[in-house]
DNA sequence: CTGTTAGCGCCTTCAG
DNA sequence: CTGAAGGCGCTAACAG
């Protein structure tokens, strides 16, 4: 460890100049002789100075930095967002800290503490199952800190979101399992504190209604998508001689949860049973390759939801009026080798 | 936005003392009385003081934080392991900051020089697939951060690493293959700048080798080990009527991407071509889920890097000797219902 | 265009 | 055990 502290006194001390116009120099401020400037990078690149950016934040009582929280890092939707997101930022010269809130409150408040006492320039974030009032929420605006939620949002007015349209998503998947010859439909469906999840349940209900097919509550099974709730799901769907042709879960993980259940019990996908649910990148290949899914596109969401973060920050103090971004889901559809739904059996 | 500044001179007014008192009282230090520091105490409470973290950085020249730099945050592997890292870190009080090199040296350099320039207090870094010389990774060295390298190491003495066994991995996958009843076997490998890839080549080559089967170059596909690759490789495979039954691939996305191929072709997974690598979590069910696979852990991994990491900065000035652990594969046995290969084909 | 001055908010010697 | 004083390194008025 060299004590290679060099600051910009060292190098103005080195060109009997002043330390604030190495300062603008280095800052590259209109307000200094080009000649000047180039003396100084010279010096300063010579010198091997590095601006110490803790003091810089401090001054400027800004990082530079964007929070992100998630429920979980590892949920590869999560992650394509965050890479989307990371992307994004580091182009407009941001950095990232990356926060999971593992779906609970309590964390969620924390996290939003640290960003808030870090000092983040703004924040992206999606809010965890168990969030339902929304009093923490506000913590970060009332300190000046533009936020911006993505896939999941909350209800309150004034926010800004970056939002799948999901009950259309949720619709037009259902209706895709009805075109196959699906006739008994159930849902994987998550916490209906979740606006995301209620869309999603009632695009799957308008969709089956509209085409004139009973709406069926016992085949609606609700938890929180994990892969052991998609096996419980289909235990009980299996147990109860309950016929089933077609299963549309609201997430990929409980999908996949229910797949692996069947198949092990060699029930055969999908000849017997139609599987899709939102997904996106390699994890929806695991619901069954040769299946349609709704497209998730977190790099996308990621991306958008950071160029309107950045916009809010530069619009400060004006405070630009909130703005919400829906994208249109569409349904990627796999090998077009896909068998028909033949013989229908519990 | 409130100006809810309040510093630790607004409650040391309020109580008419010191600052300095209130900010070692704040710092729990043991040379103020429990009297006092419980005033004090209430007194910021009661005040809504927060604590500037920039100023407090700055002056003990410490951010809290720890930087990570993975290829790619969307890799499986890769955001497991952060997840561990996120986990640790933050039981352990400090924040992260995430970053991907996207496999470009450029990037790296870069990113090394804004985590040093942020004043990290440590670095956990996976090295990039172009990166094949290293003095950049000095660079955090010589500003005295301790760096630990996790699963993509390099090899200079005097590095903290948290490893896999790749060679035993790799041997024990092969063995298994061939117990199976494969006797051609391909192998999908990365690039040999990377011991990683070294040592999970050279555990395949021993493994035939060691069973009395002939190493053959022609049936070693070098490459980057993107989807594309697998598939571009099934498709040699595929067209020089190359005899094969079974493909060993380096890590999963290759071997998804030749799964892929060869389904398209008709070609049946696990009956003619039997495929396993390296993987973990979701992604590796879809390397056919009734295949077994090298379990990669990364959420453990992370974890031991952190706490080394940890350890490591605690340790300072005294500059710890540095470890290297290296972790025992474990082969994934997945459903017992696999069927021989029966009737290899080309 | 450049220099002077004065902090950002906190922590840490050094005295008492 | 507490107070006084100084400075981390940088930037942003305000002058000249």
């Amino acid at each position: 460890m060299q004590n290679n502290t060099i600051t910009i006194h060292d190098i103005a001390a080195a060109l009997k100049i002043d330390s604030s116009t190495v300062s603008r120099a280095l800052n590259n401020s209109p307000r200094v002789t080009q000649k000047t400037k180039e003396r100084i990078w010279a010096k300063a690149e010579e010198m091997g100075y590095q601006r110490n950016v803790l003091a810089s934040n401090l001054r400027k009582s800004k990082t530079n930095t964007l929070g992100i929280i998630v429920p979980r890092i590892s949920r590869y939707f999560f992650s394509s967002a965050i890479a989307g997101i990371e992307e994004t930022a580091f182009e407009a010269g941001y950095n990232v800290i990356i926060c999971q809130s593992l779906e609970k409150l309590e964390r969620e408040k924390n996290l939003i503490q640290t960003l808030v006492a870090n000092r983040v320039d703004g924040i992206i974030m999606s809010i965890s199952m168990e969030t339902m009032d929304y009093d923490h929420l506000e913590g970060a605006k009332k300190n000046g800190i533009p936020t911006v939620f993505f896939d999941r949002h909350c209800d309150i007015p004034g926010n800004n979101n970056v939002l799948l349209d999901d009950y259309k998503g949720s619709f037009d998947a259902t209706q895709h399992l009805i075109a196959q010859g699906c006739k008994n439909i159930a849902h994987l469906g998550g916490p209906k504190s979740l606006l995301l999840y209620q869309n999603r349940f009632n695009g799957y209900k308008d969709a089956l209604v509209q085409n004139g097919y009973p709406f069926r509550q016992e085949l609606v099974f609700d938890s929180r998508l994990m892969e052991k709730d998609g096996a419980e799901a289909a235990q009980k769907i299996l147990g109860t001689n309950t016929e089933i042709d077609g299963i549309f879960s609201a997430n990929d993980v409980a999908a996949i949860g229910a797949m692996q259940y069947l198949k092990g019990r060699n029930v055969k996908i999908p000849e017997e049973i139609a599987v899709t649910g939102f997904s996106n990148g390699p994890t929806s290949a695991v619901i069954e390759p040769s299946l349609t899914t709704v497209d998730q596109s977190g790099e996308k969401m990621g991306k958008l939801a950071t160029e309107l973060l950045i916009k809010q920050i530069n619009s400060k103090p004006k405070t630009l009026s909130p703005e919400t971004i829906i994208l249109e889901p569409s349904l990627i559809e796999r090998e077009s080798t896909r068998k028909k739904i033949t013989n229908p059996t519990k």
